[in-house]
DNA sequence: CAAAATCATAGGTCTGCACCCACTATAGGG
DNA sequence: CCCTATAGTGGGTGCAGACCTATGATTTTG
């Protein structure tokens, strides 16, 4: 069971850049060559970081996406934040109480359709955003670090025109 | 798990969001402007569906990362995949075990430490490697659908440097 | 009106990831 | 030799995310 293939040879990076940070030895090339290796590895970074500044406040990444949807365009019925943001509707009622408690969202019965229950931001809930949005854009700064300003407008640029074209987010 | 979508694995036929501009709403500006979020959405995309290709082979990510490794830089000790990759050594060697189950790896005991297991990649490991790379090549495609080559050049090596700066990852 | 559909909610499952501890085998220094 | 450190392993824990089911309240529809 060892068929040894001659003509698979390794890529065998020249050598570590002299830059580049390795103190604990390098990631292969055969994954740094991949853009889908790439895009994973910063995107969870970017994910956990800011999860983790979020957390420090008692709050997830589903309560800033739904104070963002309330802030950009307005109250909506819980059923309405579901199928916006694409959350199960059994937690996006966890979430919508949560936020409710913590006086971030007003919540009331629609009095045409009794079944449905009408999220509103509050100012609490404005402010809250605001930070958060500051708290990303931290962590965004810490991230994208090592790009130009120009540089950053560009991958935001490549980035959203991905994300639009990405099954389920629309 | 495709968590985000239903149906991933065809290229939709005729075009990848349905007709209508938005089924299910849009996604709040406030999110859309942060390319924290953008990388976070996208990476995801991109790890979720190439997990979802690995998972049909019975394989996770950090297989193929062992693979990698062992195929770029040669046999390592156990304790070295570990450095290298920055896992667990515990799940490394559930990893490597089932690696080497299936013939993809051979372990052997170093004669100069008889503690350490040098861990090689067999030819059935590379053909195997070879495949999920054209996986992940396939996700990719799929995924940047909407760049161009020289786009896709310029956001890979964008993510490169973003990538090689950040902590953990060294 | 009765039946079917819809909304919100409580509760639970399942999966993957990261992490931790206890234990064995081996190495190496004093 | 004894003691400490290291390599690998097995068997866990805890967490977060997505998902699923049942139920009560309400509206819509046949």
């Amino acid at each position: 069971m060892a068929p040894e293939e001659p003509g698979s040879t390794a890529p065998a990076p020249a050598g570590p850049s002299p830059a580049g940070p390795s103190p604990a030895g390098a990631t292969p090339p055969t994954l740094l060559d991949l853009s889908t290796y790439l895009l994973s590895r910063t995107g969870k970074a970017a994910r956990s970081r800011l999860a983790e500044r979020l957390a420090r406040r008692g709050l997830r990444l589903w309560d800033m996406a739904v104070l963002a949807a309330l802030a950009d365009f307005g109250p909506h019925a819980q059923r309405d934040l579901v199928r916006r943001l694409g959350v199960d509707a059994s937690d996006m009622a966890k979430v919508a109480d949560q936020l409710a408690l913590a006086g971030y969202v007003e919540r009331a019965r629609d009095a045409a359709d009794r079944r449905r229950l009408s999220v509103t931001v509050t100012g609490a809930g404005r402010a809250l955003l605001a930070e958060l949005r500051a708290e990303a854009l931290a962590v965004q700064d810490e991230v994208l670090a090592p790009l130009s300003g120009a540089e950053r407008r560009v991958l935001h640029e490549l980035l959203a025109r991905v994300h639009a074209e990405l099954p389920g987010t629309p």
